[in-house]
DNA sequence: TCTGGGGTCCTAGGACCC
DNA sequence: TCTGGGGTCCTAGGACCC
């Protein structure tokens, strides 16, 4: 058996534990720049709130029932998970656990006898919920994506379920594969449901009987393949092996305003390098290639609408490296390349790519110069911003005044990671 | 006026090699 | 004039996840 343990609501969650007033009462959280709506309370979603939808489109249902708003604070969500995922630890055994998001993680139980699962499930569920204040539902059965299935329908009917649902016995997973449509599947988007919906296929059970060919042809190869596999209880995704290193890094944002002016693309591209170097260093890695692209607005029907335009441009590195000070050297150079004037740009992006180990660094012997050891200026440098928790050391090129930074109108305080915002008892 | 920010995996097709 | 078959690598693009 397997189990996913999920987080309710986790932003929102993260918000009310330092402001108890606002249990029982709806909250939003907002994702980057205020945009649209990324987290709802029970009581938010109650309300007709989507997720996703654009804030200026929900703005009158939130002041009309006192919603309370707050932009994204990852800082806070970021500890907080920390908290969550280390109970989870102590509680399963550490091998078992494979962290799947901020506020999702997958336990392998097939060493746990039968009748022990739900005891454990409630267990976990108190636990998690005393030690860091944050409720958790629990799905169990014998794949992951079956797990996700138990999981959604233990969050729909939560005084009925209590926030844990395990599927064991072939009937229920048949009734609960008849309750799951197939856009609620773990692996199936907006795009394949609408397909399964043009055959007939509405819900998750009529998928599970059609044959596994089928699926090969129509649902992404071996992905469906495997998909329908799952769905008929033959596990084909294992655990993870925790901290795989990433492939590929990236820091990208929206403006907080449309942007004219070269200055400022070139001092958030700066930035944004200065970032994505960050956790190139963190996870000991250096990039052989950097992608910059922006996004502007095109026209759409001659109207404004949102359709949002991108240019990309990339360079291979003459030898991998994670120096921040080169890296912004050639993000600058690519963001003059996709730069015109009279275009107003909404967002710009950094990508790092062909990364390797920073043990495995092959020099190109045709490189024009050989690199600096500046690892040490990089260590320096990290450390004292990871001390201070932001950016006390910065690169002149990303900017002072930072007129394009992002609107987070609402955001909390960051009551556990920054020694002048923590929470105060009095 | 205002629409997130990260990631992953897979496939198809072209270039190239022997 | 006739012109194989199999392998690898790379890239672009499509689909998905939270």
């Amino acid at each position: 058996m397997k189990a996913i343990v999920d987080c309710n609501s986790f932003y929102c969650a993260c918000e009310r534990l330092f402001r108890p007033e606002l249990h029982q009462r709806p909250v939003v959280v907002l994702s980057n720049n205020d945009g649209c709506v990324i987290a709802r309370t029970d009581e938010a979603k109650q309300l007709g709130i989507a997720m996703g939808e654009p804030f200026f489109q929900c703005r009158d249902i939130i002041e009309k029932n006192g919603v309370a708003v707050f932009s994204s604070n990852y800082p806070l969500y970021g500890d907080i998970s920390l908290r969550v995922m280390d109970t989870l630890r102590r509680l399963a055994g550490e091998e078992h656990v494979e962290v799947y998001s901020v506020d999702e993680a997958f336990l392998e139980l097939s060493h746990v006898p039968p009748a022990q699962l739900r005891g454990m499930a409630v267990n976990i569920r108190n636990t998690v919920q005393q030690w860091t204040g944050i409720p958790v539902s629990i799905g169990m059965a014998p794949t992951k994506t079956l797990a996700k299935v138990a999981n959604r329908l233990a969050k729909k009917d939560k005084p009925r379920t209590g926030c844990v649902m395990i599927l064991a016995a072939p009937h229920e997973i048949q009734s609960a594969l008849e309750e799951t449509p197939v856009e609620d599947i773990w692996g199936i988007g907006r795009r394949y449901a609408a397909k399964l919906n043009r055959m007939g296929i509405d819900n998750a059970w009529q998928l599970s009987k059609m044959p596994v060919e089928w699926a090969r042809k129509h649902l992404g190869g071996v992905v469906g393949v495997r998909l329908m596999r799952e769905l008929n209880g033959e596990p084909c995704l294992t655990l993870q092996e925790p901290l795989t290193v990433k492939k590929q890094i990236a820091t990208t944002r929206m403006f907080g305003k449309p942007v004219f002016d070269f200055s400022e693309i070139r001092e958030a591209v700066a930035a944004y390098t200065a970032k994505a170097a960050e956790k190139l260093r963190r996870q000991s890695s250096l990039a052989g290639m950097i992608q910059v692209f922006v996004v502007a607005n095109g026209k759409k029907n001659e109207k404004y609408e949102y359709n949002p335009q991108h240019w990309y441009r990339y360079h291979l590195l003459p030898y991998p490296t994670a120096d921040t000070g080169l890296l912004i050297h050639y993000a600058v150079r690519l963001a003059a390349e996709l730069f015109h004037p009279d275009i107003r740009y909404l967002k710009a992006g950094v990508i790092l790519g062909e990364l390797i180990p920073d043990n495995a660094a092959q020099m190109n012997l045709f490189a024009s110069g050989l690199p600096h050891n500046r690892r040490a200026l990089m260590q320096a440098i990290d450390n004292i911003n990871a001390a201070y928790a932001g950016e006390a050391v910065r690169y002149a090129a990303s900017g002072i005044r930072r007129l394009w930074k992002m609107k987070q109108m609402h955001r909390s305080r960051c009551y556990t990671t920054r020694w002048e915002e923590l929470f105060e008892v009095r």
